[in-house]
DNA sequence: TGCACTTATGACATCGGTGTCATGACATCG
DNA sequence: CGATGTCATGACACCGATGTCATAAGTGCA
């Protein structure tokens, strides 16, 4: 590979020169110019970021950590892609800049990620993210202290500046929609129990039945997806039949994500019940191959994994800049429902006929 | 950030020593290594790649430019997750030898690709790998001729190493089993016509039913992917209609991707068509999120995105290292077939039966 | 015409590692 | 006991850019 002096004989100049040409920062007479400019095409020169960053100690790069590319050979979960929106709102926000990722992956193994990070070190890297698959709490080892890092979609205990969805609010403003069209049986099942947004998105459900005094029923909620994923299917099946046989039975589903609305599909269909005529379903992630394609389409809450992504690059760049402050804390990003088919409408002038109803 | 002088000096040795522990390539006596350890923990030594890399003129990096990161800022296909997949096989492999991935993203905007070539031969990348959405004809921009580069998932016209998923053999073997479970009247839904992968699928599905003997009949093909996203239903449901009135209607549906036969599952059912026991369904592309979760599971061929990322780190790295060649041309790589519950099996006596009935 | 000033260019040191070669201290062997 | 070889270590140059400073040529103004 040609160097700046190759350039510089070729050219019949000094390197500097050379240097001068491709950095603009003293004039250069237009012949002198000329003539390098020819050089640096003749022999299809390219400088190299090394040797420039041992002087500017400028590296122009970003690090990117994650377990969402390969979670392992053969990932347990069938979905676990979404979760890459996040790459991509990180990578759309930091090309902007003109710095350039780098992307490494643990395979979710925690122990790698010490490795990962020295590499990183050695490269210079101006900045580090963090992505988990998941929202979680991790922890992740010390830094050194002049390199700015940024949790997404996970949190830790010490205050480390972090990017997370909004469950509670998320699962909320869904079943509030759902109590504005008209529904007041509302069924949700969970996710698993030891994930953080199951926790966050009931108490988003019960706050949401509480603003419109409607009672918490706890035969409404069951977990859907407990056991393994072969079992899912009859776990499913099992809790919807249940409700299904309630004095007063739902009217909607809500679904801790839309994979598992596509399964609620099938299986009200099986039973011959027709979505949303018969009965309605919600889900969650609003993602969108299933959502959008599914028949009819689903109504569901957005988890804004790319609006999440880009937040995380800007307050890395703020940190990278000094603008940002490292104990800032924690940023939680909200995502609109959307509205979708497979949800009936009904009057808001009937719920309260109903009501009068009931209380008779 | 402290250098391999502050460690030499706080170690009490020359930098060539903390050289050598670091790199073990001469033997240190103990004493003295073991000062030199102590000192970079202390400082929290971290060598620079940049430095290293002028002398040895190895940066251990590999550039990879894809649009599946980031086609655009709103996608217009809501599939465009899937070929991530590349990614995940390319980073698996490429992690394995020690050496960086760098991620770029043209966002699909073929002109911005020079420029990140540029990038990346700044960075001194060992190779390039080049990734695109979906099987398709590119054509890139020279590139100096001691930079390898593999291109995935599409193919140019001058010899470039590419990796291709091999349609025809995916689309021959799904019809091949269909035949095989008692099905003759096949329908196929096709996907755009202006795309690779049409022309190639429809080969492997002609070719298998000619291995059959049974004759082609075009009222069986048909485009499912017509105009704009939002008419695909109406388009959908159209070209099943029509299919289902033929006097001899097709016992299976062959879906152009699981997306589709997601879509076309909502169709058949509001049909009041039950899968698979009145009308089976095949998809493509093995997206597990839809093909396992679909309820019944679906029949389906898989795009083998991760092998084939594989192969193509592979391929990358046998011309890095010297031992490949780089006009050993194109690597087609074919996916199994899933065989689930959404395609009944006919019994193969049933279909000899079936002809003499036919033939009277 | 001479002096101050700008413009265009080059010489040289420097960034942080590593390759080459030299050197001093011991160990081994005839 | 001296010659030879091995081991541990250091001095120094070099990789390819760029920052600093010096210098030569050209320009404006008194």
């Amino acid at each position: 590979m040609a160097t700046i002096y190759d350039v510089a004989n070729a050219a019949k100049v000094s390197p500097k020169t050379v240097s001068r040409v491709l950095n603009g920062d003293a004039p250069v007479g237009k012949k002198t110019r000329d003539a390098v400019n020819a050089a640096i095409a003749a022999l299809g020169y390219v400088p190299s970021n090394a040797a420039r960053m041992m002087r500017s100690n400028k590296s122009g790069l970003v690090g990117l950590i994650t377990g969402a590319i390969s979670d392992t050979i053969e990932p347990a979960q069938p979905a676990g892609l979404p979760e890459l929106l996040l790459v991509r709102g990180i990578q759309q926000t930091i090309g902007l800049t003109g710095k350039t990722l780098m992307i490494a992956d643990s395979g979710n193994r925690s122990e790698r990620v010490p490795e990962l990070i020295k590499t990183f070190l050695e490269h210079r890297v101006e900045g580090l993210i963090y992505v988990a698959p998941y929202h979680q709490n991790v922890l992740l080892p010390p830094l050194p202290s002049d390199t700015p890092i940024v949790l997404t979609n996970c949190f830790d205990e010490i205050g480390t500046p972090a990017v997370i969805p909004d469950d509670r609010r998320g699962q909320h403003d869904l079943v509030a929609r759902l109590i504005a069209a008209g529904h007041e049986r509302i069924a949700y099942l969970t996710l698993r129990e030891d994930i953080v947004a199951t926790g966050l998105r009931r108490n988003g459900y019960r706050e949401a039945l509480g603003e419109a005094d409607i009672a918490y029923d706890p035969a409404l909620v069951q977990c859907g997806e407990i056991g393994s994923p072969e079992t899912e299917t009859q776990v499913l099946w099992t809790a919807i039949d249940r409700m299904l046989n309630l004095d007063q039975p739902p009217t909607v589903f809500c679904c801790g994500n839309d994979r598992q609305a596509l399964k609620v599909y099938g299986i009200l269909r099986s039973r011959g019940l027709a979505v949303p005529d018969d009965i309605s379903v919600a889900g969650y992630d609003n993602y969108r191959v299933i959502a959008e394609t599914l028949y009819p389409p689903l109504t569901t809450v957005e988890l804004p994994y790319t609006a999440m992504g880009v937040r995380a690059a800007q307050r890395l760049l703020e940190l990278i800049s000094g603008e940002g402050r490292s104990d800032a804390g924690t940023d939680v990003v909200a995502g609109p429902v959307y509205w979708r088919q497979s949800v009936t409408e009904r009057r808001p002038s009937n719920v309260s006929q109903l009501k009068l109803v009931r209380e008779d």
